[in-house]
DNA sequence: AAACGCACTTGACCCGGGTCATTGTGGACG
DNA sequence: CGTCCACAATGACCCGGGTCAAGTGCGTTT
């Protein structure tokens, strides 16, 4: 990691945790070991800045980076969020397009660069799960666009919901079955999901408050969301199948 | 190619003709030359339907071809372009997650699927140049959701003209220095554009209507517009880099 | 040359949501 | 226990753009 990152703590690192990994076998796992560390971060801090050339990989541990892309006019947009198993940097070449910052309390594992570049290329099964990687934040990005196409802010929410719904299912800090349905954790703030949104926070709130009324959520907290009708909620955002359910955050959808 | 495809035309192929792959030393070209077949399609002519799995990787050689979604509720949204040299299909695996559609007359060249992977594991260069290929695609993925988060349609119109712009230098039938300045062909339908970029063709009217009126641009033809003040469209587009530039539709941003 | 079709343009209307301002609300801290 | 502060919610206002409906221009047909 470059030296400017306000140093978080590190220390080593156990891959076998990581799903992603678990495929692997143990010699190409062993090998990643050796050049890995763990680096913790806590909500706000940055993990890399736009522009900058990563001499590392990162594969995020657990918590939730944000990627992130500040414009001219001031406006910020989230391009994709980062959590559990999702993997980031630049394999080969170049600068990043966006900035990094962890959204909350985060693990990241890193490799440093070079060795793993090495690796790649003497691993055909290591670079052939790069690739899938790759592939699935191809797909996540385009389910997003989808998302974000949608002209109701409302169905936008929806959509979130969705993904989040299909991504934390398993997690129980961020997904639990209540009594009158699912329950889902906002893990950002309204803000943040504003940008994520590509609108502002007061149309966040109104958009809750709307499938609210609408009976398709309940909202228990600003940050914990009862889902009521899911399929409802599919309809406003426009998704004909689903699909969206494996979108966004993370999640393979394809194995080796 | 599967067979419910309106039979186009097809013979054999150059390589050698396609910009992104006279990097590859001439046996691997020789390889995939000996798996590939080239395909023409008339525009409008469906190349590949959502959730069917190809059996072959695609290579466009020359015209536009559109990656679309049809989404329940009618709405039809495009998630990118492809253009001369960008490669689609899956390798190793999987369904395409929307539908692929000849926007203008195209010309695409299509390897078999079993062979091209084969190749892929026997030739780390070109696994290499995939790998990249679709690291660029992922950063044309981001770029284009900059471009749909503007909330302006004037300025997401400006975003599409400066994509154009510089993927189009150079290709003198898309791209040439008028008088004036720089004069882009744009190469679909207003109807196609509103798709693109998330509104209605009313509106896309009127976005270049007021380009024009602000004095960015001037309407030369319908479909054939004047590029006046270049550093005004990125502002526009809030862009502070001119970043756009590289975006969208092809055009490899790193080498091998 | 007249008629037709298609794509683009223009106009009128109205709703969603961006914007600004104000008012809750809950947690941290003195 | 009260103060402070950040975040969420709500209200008022107004502009952009979605929607529906004509109108225009151009190429093709007969």
């Amino acid at each position: 990691m470059a030296t400017h990152r306000s140093d978080p703590e590190s220390d080593g690192c156990e891959l076998t945790k990581v799903a992603r990994f678990d495929r692997l076998d143990s010699g190409v796992r062993d090998a990643l070991e050796a050049i890995c560390r763990t680096h913790r971060y806590r909500a706000g801090q940055t993990v890399a800045r736009s522009g900058e050339t990563l001499d590392t990989i990162g594969c995020v541990r657990s918590g939730f980076l944000r990627m992130q892309k500040r414009l001219a006019d001031g406006r910020q947009h989230v391009v994709g969020l980062l959590v559990e198993g999702d993997m980031f940097g630049r394999v080969f070449d170049g600068a990043l397009h966006f900035a990094i910052e962890a959204a909350t309390e985060a693990e990241v594992c890193t490799f440093r660069r070079a060795p793993f570049e090495e690796l790649l290329v003497r691993m055909p099964d290591l670079e052939r799960m790069v690739l899938l990687n790759i592939l699935n934040e191809l797909d996540r990005a385009r389910d997003w666009m989808i998302i974000l196409s949608c002209p109701r802010v409302s169905g936008r929410i929806a959509g979130f919901l969705l993904v989040l719904c299909s991504r934390f299912a398993g997690i129980d800090h961020l997904f639990r079955a209540g009594r009158r349905g699912p329950e889902v954790r906002i893990p950002i703030s309204r803000a943040d999901l504003a940008h994520l949104l590509g609108t502002r926070p007061e149309s966040i709130s109104r958009g809750f408050h709307a499938l609210a009324e609408a009976g398709y959520i309940e909202i228990l907290r600003p940050d914990r969301i009862g889902i009521r009708d899911l399929t409802a909620l599919a309809a406003e955002a426009g998704d004909d199948d689903l699909a969206l359910g494996a979108g966004l955050v993370g999640g393979p959808r394809r194995t080796v």
